[in-house]
DNA sequence: TCCATGTTGTAGCAATGGCTACAATATATT
DNA sequence: AATATATTGTAGCCATTGCTACAACATGGA
């Protein structure tokens, strides 16, 4: 228990800094995030959302996406029916919307400090998930120094 | 529901976007940089890394670390004995540090930005693995502008 | 209508990464 | 030395996320 453990010449410090990993559950949010970010987008440029689309712009084969797909369905993220294209709840809407905010934001940010385009885009694809409220403020900042904050 | 719901021309655009998932293989990376990482900050800080001072630190049990353990030993990343320490090997000393400066760089950009310290470290954590060469660049210079000024 | 083709669904394999429970080993204390 | 405690290892569970192979369905064209 106390930290007074043993080790014959060697201290204990081992100072818990909580979860460097993400955890389950972060992990199954981000792929929540990106899936409904990509069917929003889907739906916004093609009218619909289908399994074989997203296979395609997801790298993944149908498969991945139709059992993902159950799942967003299990927590109230689209719904689906079979062999129908796919659509958001209102819940999904929102979070596809804040992700596609959240994308945008970061990838206007590494473009500001020259980062070229393509490439801003893909890394704000994995970065929009690991940047806090704090860090998204401090961005959108950056990119509009005379405004106050970012919503 | 959605009156363009079934397409009735051909409306199949679906532009290939490669991958915005991590592939299995990224992910992997990710978990070995983040390993190597703390080892490398263990040995450094307390002369040696045990399974369980790392679990305590990755926020995970011990029989989850010693399975990671076991399958960077298969990577050439660590050594391990059992009972014993875990030690990096040339790769592994190698992959620790460039996590470690890749780290660092993030970190301090943010910092620069105003976010606060601990906000900071923690989404360095995350994002850093999402950085490509050019951002890490463009961090590292509005670290230092005058270094490629001045010539 | 029937068939070809494309799309979607299902079955089942593998690897990763989390866990609990328990066994074995190492170390410290008595 | 014996024992108590801490550390490490093993067995086996579950969920996720990738895959291939195959089955079922939908739709357009002959």
């Amino acid at each position: 228990m106390s930290s007074t453990a043993s080790a014959p010449a060697k201290p204990r410090p081992a100072p818990p800094r909580v979860s460097l990993l993400r955890t389950r559950k972060e992990h199954a949010q981000e792929t929540a995030q990106d899936y409904v970010e990509m069917i929003g987008e889907l739906i916004a440029t093609t009218g619909e959302a289908r399994v074989t689309d997203l296979a395609r712009r997801l790298g993944v084969t149908h498969v991945t996406v139709n059992r993902t797909i159950q799942r967003l369905r299990r927590r109230g993220l689209v719904t689906a029916l079979p062999y129908r294209s796919i659509f958001l709840t209102d819940a999904g809407r929102q979070l596809s919307e804040e992700s596609r905010f959240r994308h945008q934001v970061v990838a206007d940010f590494l473009k500001s400090l020259g980062v070229p385009a393509a490439v801003a885009y893909a890394d704000a694809e994995g970065m929009e998930h690991h940047v806090s409220r704090e860090t998204l403020e401090a961005f959108a900042k950056h990119l509009r120094p005379g405004r106050d904050r970012a919503g």
